[in-house]
RNA sequence: GGGCGCUUAGCUCAGAUGCGCAGAGCGCCGCCCUUACAAGGCGGAGGUCGCAGGUUCGAGCCCUGCAGCGCCCACCA
């Protein structure tokens, strides 16, 4: 019985299949099926605070092959959706879509819209206010993603879906942090750390990047013991002088070892600091000596840390020098003045002046050189980071434990990585490590810690011995919940207490999402039907931050990997072959490509790209995969013509030898997908099925009208239907649009739930004697030689062919004996001869008539 | 500075464990309104497989060196 459409299209395939997938519950989860049958992905949740553009889909569209792949292999796919919705790129968001700025200090309005347009400038909100815009906003835009998700296919349980604010995001972040506190895993400390002055917050050195800066570099002329010009010095921020504790040289420089253990004394300022020995200290750079300040970038601190140096900070968390001196003994009588000149500065402004003293003191010597040095951003900032002292919530990360180090380089061995070369990106991070984890962001839209502080009787915040929320009353707000023992009256007051005012990163929640997807702790009979694991699929870009997170998590909590599988997927590169990214701008959003050549078409590009391999992104190959699927729908249409009930025999040793090489396809794709290589699935799939339209259809289609007799139409249609039906299951996890939409057309059921085929499935007609791959291939070549002789004297493929000679070796010629009738048929031909010959060749006699 | 990957027709790329005269698609050229498909189909031309050595009966596939490109990491005054 089927139904196929006079004029079979791709328009609108979409919107009715992914509808009904949702109205049958095609992709639902079967949570009933025990944990060797479930096959379980950690899919990354997109970022919401922007749109989703054709990286994304890209990444996306690959995992979908191999999830719905595992599906048809019978697998029960645990397949959710996330929304990474808080913190900052959200915040940024939506400061910017309604012109509005967080202020803690405010309280809530309940009245408060924002704007119909976004002021110039920003409206100051509260912070349960901006929680909420964030909210609204965070939901609308997860709409759009889902919609987009639906477009491209996914085979994703929508069912399942979790936000990385929502309450068992909550719930789990803060359990895992509480439980990585009482194991000593998690710590607070007061520390230099990285500061985005324009964000106002900490960030951590997965967010860093480098960015080549175009700068100057100066040298100054430090004073001996006397005071009198004695040491030049070398750097690119003079404006830290009044931060300077120390001048540093390598302890083996014969120009400074005898100087390592005496003084010298600052310009400008007068302050006395020792000159010391380090190994970091690199001779050939500057003028070998280099002055220490707190902090002008990582080595400094490095150097502060192990040197034991004094503090002398000068940079505000604003990004301008503070009111007040460093507490220093500055012998300079006019050092309180010069300072007092650079107190409020930004740091551009501060170095401009401090350059201009320096200058009339003759403490600089020569001109400033100009150069361009990598200097450290926040990734998604746009000044330099500062270093600051504050304190922060820190994860151990093994950059200072070198047994936990050793053991997370070993998760990374246990894991597998595809491809395996990945790997060493995880390595290379994981060696680098210089600091533990910073996970706390002075910032609102996130996960707060579960913390309170005592204030004691004189006000003061007693950070030590913090006051923990309870695990049952998770998820807590410590700023408006109260820890046990304590009432709402006492928070502030002496004698009472304080919330813990900062958020997590969001990597410090997106490191759970096998345990919030799995619901962790809260539904112990999914977790454990479901964790671990078995696939994460990410980008490369985030193996440092997102994949190492994870596995560190894991390690702590349940001393197991996350999963067992890690698919790496690759770039995707604008046709210039740049990465595509936001922030250079070039990003191009998918739908409109869904839209000019369907979504199959736009899947068909993604998933030509190799896994882990950076792909350009090319129309081309989408209008390529459009034309395949429209193919598909023609030739599906043909064989559905004439197969009929497609019962019987496979008798004829053409259609034994095409069943023959279907398996081997059959055997191929599934060994690349049980590899990760879906796009060896479709390359090997693809190449078949045009074989199969321009060969073996041709060659069978008039017996399959019944030219040659019952039995032999019996055999093609049965072929074709065995062909049909299986090849649209190849194609499925690739196309699952247009192949569903054939499959309707005389099946009952989604081909999304169909058995993935197997080479049994096509019985003893593929095999044995009789099936043989030969009578195909020879077959297939005579009848390509016949297209080619009429093609070249330019003749319809519809003319005669008088007679055709075909040499051959003659256990091939004996193959093409078995398929002759067929090929006649074909290629339109009278008289076949055959000569016994070495070399394959046909020879073609065109009718003399034109008769059509 | 360290590491990883890439370098095959004009373009985008395939080429598991070395053995057929090196493949596909796009583009280009030619032909064909063949009753599944003309926003198609069929056919053709086109390559010193980055460079230089080496191993081997035999190398695009293995080894060494070099070059270019991309990425990752790095304590870059």
């Amino acid at each position: 019985m089927t139904r196929v459409p006079e004029k079979p299209s791709l328009d609108g395939i979409e919107a009715r299949w992914s509808e009904r997938w949702e109205a049958e519950g095609t992709h639902r989860f079967d949570r009933s099926k025990a944990r060797e049958e479930i096959y379980s992905v950690d899919t990354p949740p997109p970022t919401v605070s922007g749109s989703l553009h054709v990286g994304n889909a890209f990444g996306y569209a690959q995992t979908d092959s191999i999830v719905r792949y595992r599906r048809m292999r019978g697998d029960e796919v645990f397949y959710p959706m996330g929304w990474d919705d808080n913190g900052l790129a959200t915040e940024r968001r939506v400061q910017n879509y309604y012109g509005v700025r967080c202020d803690p200090s405010l309280p809530y309005d309940p009245d408060f819209t924002p704007p119909e347009k976004p002021p110039k400038q920003p409206i100051p909100v509260s912070r349960p206010n901006f929680v909420e815009l964030c909210e609204r906003l965070t939901e609308i835009d997860e709409q759009v993603f889902e919609e987009v998700w639906r477009r491209l296919g996914l085979a994703v349980d929508w069912s399942l879906i979790y936000t990385t604010i929502g309450e068992g995001a909550l719930r789990v972040s803060q359990r895992a942090f509480l439980r990585n506190l009482a194991r000593g895993e998690a710590y607070q400390a007061e520390a230099p750390t990285l500061w985005d002055v324009d964000d106002r917050t900490a960030v951590a050195q997965a967010e860093l990047e480098d960015r080549e800066q175009a700068g100057a570099s100066y040298r100054l002329g430090f004073g001996g013991v006397d005071g009198e010009p004695d040491i030049v010095i070398e750097t690119t921020r003079p404006e830290l002088v009044p931060a300077c504790v120390a001048l540093v040289a390598h302890p083996e420089d014969a120009r400074f070892r005898d100087r390592f253990g005496g003084e010298a004394t600052t310009p400008l300022f007068g302050v006395r600091v020792p000159i010391v020995a380090h190994h970091l200290a690199d001779p050939e750079k500057g003028t070998g000596i280099a002055m220490i300040c707190t902090f002008g970038d990582v080595t400094d601190v490095v150097w502060w840390r192990e040197l034991r140096l004094p503090t002398r900070s000068v940079m505000g968390r604003d990004g301008r020098l503070v009111a007040e001196p460093p507490e220093w003994d500055a012998t300079d009588p006019q050092a309180a003045a010069r300072y007092a000149e650079l107190a409020g500065k930004t740091v551009k402004q501060a170095r401009e002046r401090i350059v201009e003293m320096l200058r009339e003191t003759g403490a600089l010597d020569g001109e400033p050189t100009t150069i361009t040095h990598p200097v450290k951003f926040y990734e998604r900032g746009s000044r330099p980071l500062e270093i600051v002292t504050t304190r922060q919530w820190y994860i151990r990360n093994g950059a200072y434990d070198p047994e936990l180090r050793a053991a997370l380089l070993e998760r990374g061995r246990q894991l597998r990585w595809r491809p395996p070369h990945m790997r060493a990106r995880y390595e290379s991070w994981v060696q680098g490590l210089n600091s533990d984890w910073l996970i706390s962001r002075q910032r609102f839209f996130g996960v707060p810690f579960p913390i309170w502080y005592r204030v004691g009787d004189d006000g003061e915040i007693h950070y030590e011995h913090p006051l923990l929320a309870r695990e049952e009353d998770l998820p807590v707000d410590p700023s408006n919940d109260v820890p046990t023992g304590y009432r709402e009256d006492q928070r502030g007051k002496p004698g009472g207490f304080v919330g813990d005012p900062d958020v997590m990163d969001t990597w410090a929640t997106s490191s759970l999402t096998p345990q919030i997807a799995t619901h962790w702790e809260d539904d112990p009979d999914l977790f454990a039907r479901t964790f671990p694991m078995n696939l994460r699929p990410q980008g490369g870009e985030i193996i440092r931050t997102w994949l190492f997170s994870t596995l560190l998590r894991s390690h702590f909590e349940h001393r197991a990997l996350p999963w067992r599988d890690a698919k790496i997927n690759g770039w995707v590169l604008d046709p210039d072959r740049k990465k595509m990214s936001k922030s250079k701008g070039n990003v191009v959003t998918p739908i409109e490509y869904f839209e000019q050549f369907s979504s199959d078409a736009f899947r068909y590009w993604a998933q030509r790209g190799r896994p882990g391999v950076d792909t350009a992104f090319d129309e081309g190959q989408m209008k390529i995969g459009r034309r395949l699927a429209i193919k598909i729908l023609n030739a599906s249409k043909f064989a559905l013509g004439v197969i009929g009930d497609g019962a019987g025999e496979v008798t004829e040793p053409l259609d034994r030898s095409l069943l023959h090489h279907l398996r081997g396809l059959i055997v191929d794709a599934s060994s690349a997908f049980e590899g990760y290589d879906y796009s060896r699935a479709l390359d090997a799939t693809e190449r078949f099925f045009w074989d199969f339209c321009d060969n073996y259809l041709e060659l069978v289609k008039q017996r399959a009208y019944g030219a040659a007799g019952e039995q032999g139409a019996v055999s093609a249609r049965r072929t074709l239907e065995l062909a049909l039906s299986t090849l649209l299951r190849l194609f499925a996890p690739h196309l699952p649009f247009v192949t569903e939409e054939v499959w309707s057309w005389w099946q009952e059921g989604s081909i999304h739930l169909a058995r993935w085929p197997d080479a049994k499935e096509l019985g003893t007609a593929a095999e044995g004697s009789g099936a043989e791959p030969t009578v195909y291939e020879v077959a297939a070549a005579v009848l390509g030689e016949i297209r080619k002789a009429k093609s070249s004297q330019q003749k319809s493929m519809r003319a005669e062919v008088e007679r055709a000679v075909v040499r051959d070796a003659s256990e091939r010629l004996r193959a093409l004996e078995a398929a002759l009738d067929d090929v006649r048929q074909a290629g339109r031909v009278r008289e076949v001869g055959v000569v016994d010959a070495e070399d394959f060749a046909v020879d073609v006699e065109l009718a003399e008539s034109d008769a059509a």
